[in-house]
Parts: C-alpha cells; sequence; structure tokens
DNA sequence: GTGGTCTAGACCACG
DNA sequence: GTGGTCTAGACCACT
C-alpha cells in the first residue's frame, strides 16, 4: 500500500496538483511499486484533511496519464510501466533543479554559495 | 525603474501569486532598492501579457504586507528597511532550498548527485 | 409474478428511481395486482443488469411509500388497495402527458401536429 | 437574451440536463434564434436558485455540442447552424413522443383513450 | 467498503 | 461585470 507519510501540505499550489507530484516523486524514486495499491479516496482524504473529491480529481489526472488504474467499486493501483517512470523521473529532477536554480539566480547567489547553503540545508 | 525581464509563467500557482514572489525576490537580492519605483499596473500588464486587475491584486497584496506603498497618482514604491529585506531574503532562501533539497531526497537522489545535477542546471 | 420485461433504462435518472417508477406504471395499469410476489432483489438483478443494492434501494423505498411489503425471507408483495391504485394511475397519467403536452408547446407544435405525431410513433 | 420564464425544474433528472434539454428546446422551437445572448452564470443561477457552477455544467456540455460559444469574460451566444437545429429537433420530437407513448402503453392505455387525455390536457 | 457524479460556494483571471 | 477552476459534501451504482 502505497504511503503518504511524509506528504506535506503547502498553500500556494493546488492541493490536488501536490497530491500528483507526491505520488509520482514516489513512482519516480522506486519507492511505489508497480502494481502496488495506492490509498482509498475516504481513506487518503481523512489522512490529508482534504475532500474526497480532491484525491478522485488528482488520481482521475494521474490515470489519465497513466500512471495508476482505477475500477468503479474496486481498489486502485499503479501501473506505470519502466518508460513512463523513466520518463517521470527525468521531467522531476531536470524541472524541481531548475525551479530551484533559478531562484537562487534571481536572488542573486553565486553559484558557490547555493551549492554551501544546499548541502547545510540537505543536513 | 524596477525591471522584469527575466519573469516567466511557470507553475500551476496564482499569477498574482508567483508576481508577489518575484518582486519580493528582486527585494531581498538587493535589485530592487528601497524607495524605488515598481512599474505601474498597466506597464507591467503589457510587459507580461497579464491583466491589469490581476496585477493590481498581486501589487494591493504587497502593500497590505507593508512591501510596497502607492503614493499620488498610480505610482508605487518599494518600502522595506534593511531588517526587512534580510527576513524576506532568509525566508526565500531557505524556503526555496528546504524545498528543492525535500524533492531531491523524495526522488531517492544522494546529496552528492543532487548537488553534481544543481551544478549541471546552473550552467 | 410481475414481469419486468418491457423495462429499458432509458434517461439520466436515477435508476433505482427509474425502477420505482416501472413498478408504479405496472400496478396502476393493473398488470401487477395486489398481494402478487414481486422478483426477489437477486432475480430482478440478474434480470435487467443492475447491482442488487440498487434493486434493495428501489424496493425499500417503494416499501417506505407503503405500495408493497417484504415479508418472511427476501420476498416482497405488492400491498395497494383500490383507492391506492387509481390514485397512483391519476397519477402517473396526468403526470406523463402534462409533460409531454408542455414539451411539444415548447417546441412549438400544434395540438393537431403533436397529435398526429403521437399516433404516428404509437404504431 | 434568451428568457428561462417558463422553465421548470423537476425533481428526479440533474438539474444540468433540464437546462440543457430547456434551451435545445427553445433553439428547436426558433424561439432562441441564433447569435442570441443567453444570461450569464450568475443571473441565470439567480433566476433558477441552483449553483452558478450548475448552470456552468449545462452551458459547456451545451458548448462541447456545438449549440453555444463562450470566452472568458465575454457573454455568451448561441451558434448553432440550420442543421443543428433540425438534429435537435428531431432528436426532442421523437424522444419525447417515444418517452410518453410508452408510458401510456405500459400504463394500459389504447391508443385512443391516450389521445383523448393528451386533447384534454392541451386545454 | 470501492470509484463516479451532482450540487454548492469561493476564488482566479479576463474584458 | 464575464467565464473558468478548486475545494467541498452528499448521493449513486458497483464488488
Amino acid at each position: 500500500m502505497v504511503s503518504f507519510d511524509d506528504f506535506v501540505l503547502r498553500d500556494d499550489c493546488p492541493i490536488y496538483s501536490q497530491i500528483i507530484r507526491y505520488v509520482k516523486q514516489g513512482i519516480a524514486a522506486g519507492i511505489i511499486r508497480n502494481q502496488e495499491e495506492i490509498p482509498s479516496r475516504r481513506a487518503l482524504s481523512a489522512l490529508l484533511g482534504v475532500n474526497p473529491n480532491t484525491i478522485q480529481k488528482a488520481y482521475h489526472i494521474l490515470e489519465e496519464e497513466g500512471v495508476i488504474v482505477s475500477r468503479s467499486g474496486a481498489k486502485s493501483f499503479v501501473c506505470a510501466n519502466g518508460e513512463t517512470v523513466s520518463r517521470i523521473r527525468m521531467e522531476l529532477l531536470t524541472g524541481d533543479t531548475e525551479l530551484w536554480v533559478n531562484a537562487m539566480k534571481r536572488l542573486g547567489m553565486t553559484r558557490e554559495d547555493a551549492l554551501k547553503l544546499a548541502e547545510d540545508v540537505w543536513g
């Protein structure tokens, strides 16, 4: 069963989008494996404190992207082949890093200072 | 006059929220200085291709947060003393970096691989 | 035993609601007589290709409305005296006809054209 | 401006579906003409006492069916060519009449009695 | 129990 | 003002 233990809800982006991202990260990292069951709408809704419909929307988009499969009345499962996993991983790695690099540049940081800061934060 | 040259609309966060963030980054970096004029609603609207109302909303929130002030006419000025600038800068630096570090960890990256990736992306 | 031969799922109303309506029509027409047994949930479920829970819901509402009674075991019986049958029949006749007449009027049909069309459709 | 004067909300079918139907009837009857403006989401919402989102859903489906056009920030207009109007009219005429005829048959009415009843109800 | 849909209210971006 | 989207709660149908 896919776990949402270290999921944290942030403010400014849509909730369903954050859930999609979290699931994709897990799949890309191999934490979430193929054919693994994901929490039901109600279960995750209760866990995260958001409306079941928001979960439903996230799952629906993940299904359209070919990452999970859902059947009415049955549980939902992760269904992502190796190619999809690689693509997602690459998208997330470069996308996130570009975002951070651009933010650091905009803040006037040198590459060295930024990398040093990242090292410190990593712990 | 403050420049918005390298501003791009990226993620699915609200546009006004991205503008607020961009202005704060500029202030935190010292690119936008105290008492400096920021573009009028209409000018920035044309530059970013965004509706003037959306710019207006961003400026209004910045004003409520005490980061800018609107004087006579449509002109607005940055109003942030050294302490405020430092606080904003620290919030943005640690916030953004934590976001990136957490994403990399979640993706199963080692610290070394992540830093190497960042170096590559930095260019 | 009551027959559900010519029942078809048509519109976008809830299925249980269509079943209720169908049963009432049968009673109103005298096809389904008082004290007559109606199909078990499971039998009707198989016949209509509808989930037993949905049949159950329809029967439950019919029972609350005093149109059927469930006795020992899973058997249910029609329980409608002459007065009730007359009332239901009148409601359905006028209700359905008003719906159709209003639709025809809204579509700009004359009374003669509408009746002619109905004759043709009747076959 | 398209009027919703004689619109009545019924119970068992989805509200958005009833609105779609009403608009289509008006177009099919020529009451609602091409290029005519339809009430805004908020206006119709207030008039019918339903949520703006429900109106939105109805309008969205009508747009997908090529019956109206909407543009963000601007008003919405009917946009149905002659062929579309003819198709809609035919669908509604036969569909509604078949529904009524089947209901009458199920209620054990003869063709003559049913037509007589319809004449009476027509007034 | 499961997923899917309908209705609702508030917010976002645009003209 | 306009239409579009996000979140929410209740209900429907199915395993």
